[in-house]
DNA sequence: CAGTATCCCTCATGATACTG
DNA sequence: CAGTATCATGAGGGATACTG
């Protein structure tokens, strides 16, 4: 009889792979660009700072909560600076940093080939279905 | 009085959009490779050929639903090659198609951004967090 | 060996309402 | 204007058990 079961085993094998993923330079850059609002809130803050209104239309279709907490993660991770103007009523900027900027090409790698081989996954896609189907 | 509030407004924003991002091609690519599983999956396979238990093993920490849920859709995308040999007991081969291969020079770009400035934003979050906590 | 089927539960997101 | 706080839901993912 083993001392642990083949479950434990493999929920360990889960914690180390959660730790390992946690630390991991590229997945951590994965999960901060894939998320759903950041490659809009980027390409939206490429073109020069906007204010959190401006931003809120020109996105549209984000909440307010969604908005906030993208920024937020932005801000604190370096790629976004954000500043306070209290006048009243309050103004708030938003801009992307130098740091924030060399993440423009790294979207532009993935948008090239995303262009270039759409139309062979979409046929692979398709043909796939009809596979299936039958 | 309007004919729509400001919500339904918003919700129909919100509805184009997701269609705009179900078609946005740098948007699908962006989906697919910043699953959970598929990067691993990926660079497993770019070594060559590998079985599915194989690959079980090389990505410890995977549960079965999404081993074969995550190949099941790279496969239908075009990305993997599934080859099944009916011996006793059965043998499926998976491998990265063309296709496939040329995904990796992008995966190489997110990690090299990764690599190179994955310490900067530790350093802007660190300052972020002890400000936060003051 | 290589899956499929089912249940369950957490977490992320969104809607709504309120505030300095 | 630019948020914060609270609540609800639903989709993703995991554990478990079963199969050709």
């Amino acid at each position: 009889m083993p001392t642990r079961t083949a479950a434990e085993v493999r929920a360990e094998a889960r914690q180390e792979y959660d730790a390992y993923l946690a630390t991991c330079p590229a997945r951590r850059l994965l999960d901060r660009i894939s998320d759903k609002w950041v490659s809009l809130l980027l390409s939206a803050l490429a073109d020069g700072p906007m204010r959190y209104g401006d931003l809120a239309r020109r996105v549209a279709g984000v909440s307010q909560k969604m908005l906030t907490q993208t920024l937020r993660a932005l801000e604190r991770d370096g790629l976004v600076s954000r500043t306070v103007t209290p006048t009243v009523p309050i103004r708030v900027d938003y801009e992307l940093t130098p740091l924030g900027e060399t993440l423009l090409p790294v979207m532009r790698a993935v948008k090239d080939w995303a262009e270039q081989h759409i139309e062979a996954v979409d046929a692979a896609r398709e043909s796939y279905d009809s596979r299936a189907d039958a």
